[in-house]
DNA sequence: CTGAAAGCGCTTACAG
DNA sequence: CTGAAAGCGCTTACAG
């Protein structure tokens, strides 16, 4: 059941069905609405795959999501879905599971598919086949995780002023020795959040041993494994600052095998924050992005790209959520609420 | 740069390409030699569109999730991806974000692409547009929710035995006034699982009263507002169960908004367990449902039907988790690691 | 083993 | 305003 169909009901030729398909103004009132007629009997849809053939574009974005199962990137397709909606897209998603292969698996299968445009937030630190692709140029945006060098715009939020006041936050709870779960150096969130809590924790006088930098890859195993490690030091660390919500997930696995209560025994601080963050034992600390935002941003920058504006690079800033996996604070107005359900003991 | 270049640069005709890249085993070794080194010099890929449009098949499925937001539905979208990758499928999702229209919304597109089946988990009762695909012959399977009377194979888990279990806990903590907070009635999980508590209940002899099934969406806004009008009551009641992960989330906040305790004020348990709920003050019981395992046998069912195999509708059990968000019990080996972090006051 | 040709379902100059 | 025809990039009988 085709265009054909449709036009041999409607007598009429398939090319005045496509026209009034397609709104082009010359067809008569008559011819359209017999062609009307017909699409409405037949429940005639046209075929996306034969018409992107023809006009080479397929109205769709491909966004490759590092990791589904991590609440900030599903908020961020969330997003990315709604506004390329608004703007007369629809999207394809490939989940990368934070594995180079399987995110390069995704492209190629999207190029293949001949979307008009990818959204990526690397994996790693720069796969040939994305900076071929960029080169081909294939429209192209980066969100949330950049690839240096490459000539493609980049949506993304800068936590650095937030980890200066993270750090001062822990420093004003008295903590000196501070790890972080870092993720993929590969990655620019990998190395950046690690490089912005080394220069706020300069700012005291305090180092960042390598000892207490865990490295992880984005997932809550790997937050876990961390987490292990730096409680089996000789000096185990105050506080430990998870570069991501899973690998701060992990990190409390590994905090409660052993049997060790947050903030009392260590303090837990995440980047990213999510709404379970509100409702844990203890209320944990974090940095939030705007990501709403971004992946508005995200979607208006690539689609900029492809329909011949200039696109913006956009760099929005992170926040500190002070909440209390920290340790003690003064009670405020703001934070009475949580503080009430905080203390407690095993 | 299609397969005519390709076939141009290995000196033969574009037929002779197409054979061995789709490994028709009547190429001469030469031929295939020179062909893969243009491919390979090239950096040829056959565009998907044109293929699927000769072939009348794209080697996609599609999934609509009900809720990109909801972990267990992100679980089950990740468990989906992978079955289909290894059985040589890509899979495309759309968000419903459990509005109706937004799922007929990418139904449509899906159709309109001509993917090659259909995972659906119906955010209604049965829209027109899926009970039309269904039976014009759009290979289809219903996961997690289901359309009753629709000829489509169902793949989802059974929870009335897990609910029973945790209606004798929840009964053996002494509770007697117990609340639900609903999906909604047209989609079988909203009313099924609201049917097996009331079963559960009537056994013990207690009635489940209007007054203490809270109409939600299943989305965390409804479960708060919900849990708002339980603890307005002259009578509230002293547990209550979330039908979903997510109106748990909303009945946490509306229960610190209220400042009460959990369960020492009213107890709590959700349906689908997600890794968040073992670091929730306090940790909540739940019903777990074997996601993976959904996931996997809905893709089986789906490549089944749409390779001519005969597909097989899937039930599987849920189970109680028991947690402490329903009150004091007995310390058994089993719960005293839970325990450890439960005992707190304001 | 190989090529010329038809055709998948559309859109779009071109001519009238 | 409208139709005949070409063509998008593939695959696949058909013939040799």
């Amino acid at each position: 059941m085709g265009i054909k169909d449709v036009a041999a009901r409607a007598g009429v030729s398939v090319a005045t069905v496509s026209r009034v398909l397609n709104a082009h103004t010359s067809v008569s009132p008559a011819a359209r609405e017999r062609v009307l007629a017909a699409v409405e009997a037949l429940g005639y849809r046209p075929n996306a795959l034969a018409r992107s053939l023809r006009t080479d574009q397929t109205r769709t974005l491909g966004l490759i999501i590092s990791d589904v199962l991590n609440p900030y990137f599903t908020a961020l397709a969330r997003s990315v879905e709604e506004e390329a909606r608004a703007l007369g897209y629809s999207i394809v998603f490939g989940n990368a599971d934070e594995r180079p292969e399987l995110q390069d698996h995704h492209i190629r299968t999207l190029l293949d598919r001949r979307i008009d445009g990818l959204l990526v937030s690397p994996a790693d630190g720069g796969s040939p086949l994305v900076l071929d692709a960029a080169r081909a140029g294939t429209p192209m945006v980066f969100v949330d995780r950049w690839i240096p060098g490459a000539d493609v715009p980049v949506v993304r939020s800068d936590g650095r002023a937030a980890v200066r006041d993270l750090v001062a936050h822990l420093h004003g709870l008295g903590h000196r020795r501070l790890a972080i779960i870092a993720g993929p150096a590969a990655t620019t969130t990998g190395s950046e959040r690690v490089a912005a809590f080394r220069e706020a924790l300069a700012a005291y006088g305090i180092a960042l041993p390598d000892a207490y930098i865990g490295q992880g890859d984005f997932q809550a195993a790997s937050g876990r494994r961390a987490t292990e490690r730096f409680l089996a030091l000789p000096e185990p660390p105050e506080v430990v600052f998870a570069a991501d919500n899973l690998m701060a997930l992990g990190a409390l696995d590994a905090i409660r095998a052993r049997g060790l209560r947050v903030p009392h025994d260590i303090a837990l601080a995440a980047f990213d924050d999510i709404p379970w963050f509100v409702h844990t034992d203890p209320p944990l600390t974090a940095i939030a992005q705007p990501t709403e935002e971004l992946g508005r941003a995200a979607v208006r920058a690539l689609t900029d790209l492809i329909e011949g504006r200039t696109p913006e690079s956009v760099t929005l800033p992170a926040r500190l959520v002070v909440r209390n996996s920290c340790g003690e604070r003064t009670t405020t107005a703001a934070t009475r609420a949580t503080l009430a359900t905080r203390r407690s003991d095993a």
